[in-house]
RNA sequence: GCCCAGGUGGUGGAAUGGCAGACACACGGGACUUAAAAUCCCGAGCCGAAAGGCGUGCGGGUUCGACUCCCGCCCUGGGUACCA
């Protein structure tokens, strides 16, 4: 392949911009000018190195910051880590190696690669959350909501292995058992730091209205916020002096209710189950703890319960109704009790089935032997000497019952949130240490000058033989004095979660050295919010609702002045490996059909060459045994898979500048696509292809009309897709502009100039170098970005299709502005238009000026 | 299970109410070459000899006109609170 001379190019252009700093963002910069602040989701440095979903998003938001450099914008485009996390940690645990020493030698090795790639960011600024003298503003951070009362403590359910003396992650347990060793897991209350999100609930939900995300993301969070209104009914307990009390978003339906239902970690279910049932109860209850909330909840698995015992008092009708305990009601929502209506929710139905318990219909308009109803209707079965509810709907129910408990004494209208507060604690080393001391049994803030805390020299990474964190292996770490009472103190041992750093780091970039705060106001004033933030479509529920919520936190200390951070949030798909093709075969090494092979471990998928796959109806066929249906279909970059593509290989074979073009011509940014190696040699040859265009002779001369407009439409056609972000037509239309170009005698100037400083943003490393050759001296860095002229794209006759009945019948040339009589005269003038109306009638007309036109007729 | 997204040629995708398949990959043919690579030119949704017909996951609907809007389904992917 001829080949431009990428190698030397790029690297050369990667030095002149890091020796001239064209990218840095000057702390004293001209405020009058308007800013852009554009931010990519920072990277965990893992020990595997830069992926080729990383340049993604890099790629896309390092084209925005180069373009609105050119359109005169002060741009802020940071980089920095997010580098505390489990993998070095598990590195220590085997190697003993120090996390700091594993962390700083991969974050070395993700900067050279992604200086590699030609990214513009701003070195100056980088700033890594376990640099000591940034953790020291997480943990100032932390303290603030500890002064607000958002930090406390409590005990919460964590995933506890027994024999591994360790809580694991929910990813580290499978199927009840811990990934490594195969162990037991049980859900264990722990002591916990806590984080009291749901005071902000009402806000993270109303300011969703002052950001420009997709709906999707917003539709993520309000769902995970979960705002639902109901009420909270008191019930008696029969024999006991307790009342139980269930949240409800039914309320109309109470009369309905035929049976209670309990979480097994309900306090009072020990109260609740008899002599009779203990033994039951208990065994139940440890089955639950081996569950996850996900298969708790689960439709299709069937339903589990056992019967307490006791009876409580409806306390609409009185009636006696059994109390159950059940893993389908969770302790973490509501009062972690249930009043079960079967006949107008699912999952009380399935329940009620599986136990044979009473069904009662109090809304008319479902058919309840077959399925639960619960859609609106009027309701029936639903009064007592002193409410009735009969006849009216169900909006009308609620508020008419609630009312009437409320006036009783009996519940009150409730508003409730899926949300629950943030459990914030890890027993892990390689996170930032809590600043807290605990005095007397209390917790203790560290004092504010004595921060940054560093974590202990420990000399294992693993629990202590008491199954504490790993802090608490280093005593005199853990055993100090309080500065202000001089009482004997004991640091907290638990760290903070990786979010803890990546919940502020935005505005770090913004005045990253500062030793006195954590960020300037009048620098914050000037960058803030983030104008572009992109990052992957996973971390749209945690760590963007966590972030919000801590910014909402700093908003009410006075430290920033936006009430939300990320004005316009854009998500990459993620990039899948290279379509596979797979044939299965059977236990015995038979070849099977992709369809007998579905959801069955005895099957194993080989993967065969493309040559081996014929296309037949939906999908492929075995070239061999056409009756044998194979798998098409792109995978997940894994490891175990063996389908990585390393960005490295990729800019040592075709340049950065090929991979960047490639990642950004895959298709919508937003998207999920499969990788594909012939994909990038196709922009490679694009990218020979300007290089040679550029070995053309260079005129002085005008363009003639119709070079002009194609210069201008591409001009239009790349900026109007750079500002929506579709960077893969962007690229399509600058192909087309090449392909006719080269078709060019000669290349002037008025057309080479422009061209070069569209394609710049997107191959930066070539727009410099044909940008030099243009005779140039400086970087096009800062070069006004080019404006097309809409005149230049102005034709005199466009074509325009005529169609009868929808069908086309003819071609007609026309002016761009003729009116739609004119069109139609011009149509029915045609032979073909006149031929096919010949003999019928015309019912309608319809003229699209400058489009197309259709004569109805029949 | 629940929430969100996506299904268009052999492949990635384009067109967001107006000629489905821009641009690119792969493929076939040709030119150049001793040959290959590279490059250039031509072809091509599917069925059909052609006329023509059929085609944007499936089934309905709205409209002069639907990949695009509405309703119901199927399949695939992401998230599901200690992976980040």
């Amino acid at each position: 392949m001829a080949q431009y001379p990428f190698t030397d190019i790029e690297p050369k252009w990667q030095r002149y911009w890091l020796a001239n700093e064209t990218f840095r963002t000057p702390d004293e910069i001209d405020t009058s000018k308007p800013k852009f602040y554009v931010l990519d989701m920072f990277p965990y440095p893992s020990g595997s190195g830069l992926h080729v979903g990383h340049p993604e998003g890099y790629t896309a938001t390092d084209i925005t910051a180069r373009y609105k450099r050119m359109r005169g914008f002060n741009v802020l485009h940071p980089m920095g880590w997010d580098a505390f996390g489990l993998p070095a940690e598990q590195y220590a645990l085997q190697t003993g190696t120090h996390p700091a020493v594993t962390t700083q030698k991969n974050i070395d090795r993700f900067r050279e690669q992604l200086q590699s790639l030609g990214f513009s960011y701003d070195w100056s600024r980088e700033i890594a959350t376990t640099d000591p003298e940034y953790y020291k503003w997480t943990q100032w951070i932390f303290l603030k909501l500890f002064e607000k009362g958002l930090a406390y403590e409590a005990e919460a359910p964590v995933n506890w292995c027994p024999a591994l003396g360790t809580v694991l992650a929910n990813e580290e347990v499978i199927n009840g058992r811990s990934e490594r060793g195969d162990h037991p897991v049980v859900r264990k209350p722990m002591r916990q730091w806590m984080l009291k999100i749901t005071a902000y609930a009402e806000q993270l939900l109303d300011d969703l209205e002052l950001v420009d995300w997709p709906e999707s993301i917003k539709e993520m969070q309000r769902n995970w916020i979960g705002k639902s209104e109901g009420a909270e009914v008191d019930f008696a307990v029969e024999g006991l002096d307790e009342t139980l009390r269930v949240y409800t978003t039914r309320p109309d339906t109470l009369f309905g209710a035929t049976y209670m239902v309990v979480s097994p970690e309900h306090p009072l279910l020990d109260r609740l189950a008899t002599d009779a049932t203990r033994a039951e109860v208990e065994a139940y209850r440890e089955t639950a703890s081996h569950k996850s909330d996900m298969e708790r909840t689960e439709l299709a698995k069937g339903k589990s319960g056992v019967f307490t015992g006791s009876y409580a008092i409806n306390p609409v009708n009185g009636q006696k109704i059994p109390v159950w305990t059940s893993d389908y009601v969770l302790i973490s929502y509501g009062t972690g009790a249930i009043m079960a209506v079967p006949a107008h929710d699912d999952r009380d139905y399935e329940f009620a089935k599986t136990f044979d318990l009473p069904i009662v219909e109090v809304i008319s308009g479902g058919n309840i032997e077959a399925e639960a109803f619960t859609g609106n209707g009027v309701l029936v079965n639903s009064a007592n000497d002193e409410i009735s509810l009969n006849g009216l709907e169900v909006a009308e129910s609620k508020a008419k019952i609630t009312a009437w408990l409320e006036s009783k004494g009996l519940g009150q209208g409730k508003v409730n949130y899926k949300l629950r507060d943030w459990l914030f604690s890890r027993q892990r080393y390689w996170g930032e240490p809590f600043p807290i001391l605990h005095v007397d049994g209390n917790p203790v803030p560290v004092p504010e000058n004595e921060l940054p805390l560093t974590p202990p020299v420990v000399d294992e990474y693993k629990p202590s033989p008491e199954g504490d964190p790993p802090f608490s292996r280093n005593a005199e770490w853990v055993n100090t004095t309080d500065p202000t009472t001089g009482k004997p103190a004991r640091r907290e041992t638990n760290t903070m979660p990786q979010w803890a750093g990546s919940c502020w780091y935005y505005l770090r970039y913004i005045d990253p050295k500062n030793d006195r705060a954590a960020i300037d106001p009048e620098k914050e004033k000037y960058w803030m919010p983030v104008d572009l933030y992109v990052g992957g479509a996973e971390h749209a529920v945690l760590h963007l609702l966590y972030a919000r919520f801590w910014h909402k936190v700093l908003y009410d200390c006075g430290v920033v002045h936006t009430k939300e951070p990320f004005h316009r949030l854009v998500n990459q798909g993620m990039i899948l490996g290279e379509v596979e093709i797979n044939l299965f075969r059977d236990a015995e090494g038979r070849p099977v059909s992709e369809s007998e092979a579905r959801n069955d471990e005895e099957f194993t998928a080989e993967r065969i060459p493309e040559s081996e796959a014929v296309k037949k109806g939906d999908g492929f066929v075995w070239k061999q045994d056409e009756s044998i249906r194979l798998r098409s279909r792109a995978h997940k970059m894994s490891k175990s898979r063996g389908n990585v593509i390393n960005p490295d290989d990729v800019v040592k074979q075709y340049g950065a500048d090929s991979l960047r073009l490639y990642e950004m011509f895959m298709g919508p940014l937003e998207q999920v696509k499969p990788w594909s190696m012939k994909g990038v040699e196709g922009v490679y040859r694009f990218l020979n292809k300007v290089w040679r265009l550029f070995e053309n002779p260079l005129t002085d001369t005008e363009c003639d009309p119709d070079q002009n407009r194609l210069v201008h439409a591409t001009i239009k056609k790349v900026t109007e897709d750079i500002e929506g972000m579709r960077y893969n037509t962007a690229i399509a239309s600058m192909m087309e502009f090449v392909n006719a170009a080269t078709k060019w005698e000669s290349l002037p100037r008025a057309a080479a100039n422009p061209f070069v400083l569209l394609l710049s943003p997107f191959a930066p490393h070539m727009g410099e170098e044909l940008w030099a050759k243009l005779g140039h001296a400086e970087t096009l860095a800062y070069e006004p970005w080019p404006e097309y002229d809409e005149s230049a794209l102005l034709r005199d006759e466009v074509e325009i299709l005529v169609q009868v009945t929808g069908k086309p019948k003819a071609r007609i040339m026309a002016s761009p502005t003729a009116t739609q009589a004119e069109l139609l005269t011009l149509a029915k003038a045609h032979p073909d238009v006149a031929a096919a109306l010949e003999g019928k009638t015309i019912r309608k007309e319809i003229a699209v000026p400058g489009r197309l036109v259709n004569i109805v007729a029949t």
